[in-house]
DNA sequence: AAAATAGTGTCTATGAGACACTATAGT
DNA sequence: ACTATAGTGTCTCATAGACACTATTTT
């Protein structure tokens, strides 16, 4: 997707472009905000940030960072992973731009929202800096009806979100939710190997409700996309699944 | 979605808003671009502006605009939309934004991207002023592989479009391509009322294959969604199909 | 042995696709 | 009468859900 600039070949548009001042007209800030979802123990989390500053100093806010001039959006959406969370290589997807007037009271902020699915154990949170945090989702509608969530930490307390941050994570899991019926990217939220009830029970906490445990292992099985790895799991007080792992290609 | 400013009640974050410079940092523009679709005779079609400055003088581009401060990306569509076409009152939704930093060799503008609906016949052009026209959108690609398209006048000339807006036009028929699927949303492409075979072929240009006719009026009928109108078309050299409208509710 | 989940095989209900047949307009 | 599409009825096939049954581990 990288695009280079236009060289400008006609003498006269080299003239108009040297000419034209940016400044001119007020100017929006743009910011990317990363929902970072992950999945574990039967419930969604979100990395969040406390907030040292006003405005909603005390409140939590996704990570997230204005974007520069020479970088593009999904690169700012991977620095934030990078510098919150410590993460690489994760999938990363453009969710939606948010911008009312005055959702920040601070000036214009545009936020273009990202969300990212990763194994719960990969998240490392900074040493130091910023109090970052994952917090448990608590969603109060079913199926893709959409609206704000609430996020909960994990001694069961409410931890309240800064700007529209309730109404953008919302939006993540009804993409998600959306998503997981025609796309595999349930497998991002697990390790490298799994078994099938564990994708199962991922797919069980995205959605907010149970799935057909035979026909999502016909599906799966079907869907050629998983590859048996031979080894079973260990240390279960019933017989022992055995563990896939999805192939690498055409994602 | 209307999100009323915070007032912050705290004095210290009074007084520190107040004193927030927003101009310390470079800031992009953000622009909006529409993508007003129509299907007139089996062909997908897309509104168009020639460019009459640089860049990209004598190129086509997306009806466009850049956002106001004091407007939300939702209203700076629909003033695009109403300034460009003459529209009120269509289908509308956010698309993706693209921020590739040399995608408008000017200056860095983040542009989010919009999508309409709407009835070819509904489509006015403005009078004088800038040149418009709905030109054909030739999908280079099946399904919703995704990509670039191409645009063709109805003289079947090639239409070259500016900046990046031939991925954006792409981008969104990948978007209705798979929409269509699992919402009604194809009526939006229609007139008040039509008959089964109309909307059949509105589902098949914006898919680009041939769908089939039995299983298409059962979903269609059972879907709850169609109201007979108990009128039939006229002026055809066969048995008149029952015209239909569309149930005004939970779209 | 008991408990618990893994995994297989089979039956049924539902929806898509295919196809035959009848209905009704214009020419 | 002929042509073209509307609309109905029925058969088949693929898939989801339900359920019975066997397999294999820890306690």
């Amino acid at each position: 997707m990288a695009r280079e600039p236009r060289k400008p070949s006609d003498p006269e548009e080299a003239a108009f472009l040297a000419a034209y001042d940016p400044t001119v007209f007020p100017r929006p800030s743009v910011a990317v905000d990363v929902v970072l979802l992950s999945a574990p123990q039967n419930h969604l989390h979100t990395v969040v940030v406390r907030r040292n500053e006003h405005p909603h100093r005390g409140r939590w806010a996704l990570p997230g960072g204005f974007v520069r001039m020479e970088e593009s959006l999904d690169a700012a959406a991977i620095r934030v992973l990078e510098a919150k969370a410590g993460l690489r290589q994760v999938y990363l997807e453009q969710l939606y731009s948010f911008g009312q007037p005055h959702r920040d009271p601070r000036t214009r902020v545009i936020a273009v929202a990202y969300y990212a699915l990763v194994d719960h154990e990969r998240i490392r949170p900074p040493a130091g800096s910023a109090e970052v945090t994952s917090a448990r989702i608590v969603v109060p509608w079913e199926g893709e009806t959409g609206g704000p969530v609430k996020l909960v930490s994990a001694t069961g307390t409410a931890l309240p979100l800064a700007f529209d941050h309730a109404e953008i994570v919302g939006t993540a899991v009804k993409r998600l939710r959306g998503k997981l019926d025609y796309s595999p990217v349930g497998f991002q939220l697990l390790g490298e190997t799994f078994t099938l009830f564990e994708l199962q029970r991922v797919h069980e906490t995205v959605l907010g409700r149970p799935v057909n445990k035979d026909s999502f292992r016909r599906r799966q099985l079907a869907s050629g996309l998983l590859e048996a790895t031979g080894e079973v799991e260990t240390g279960v007080g019933h017989r022992p699944a055995e563990l896939y792992r999805f192939r690498r290609r055409a994602i």
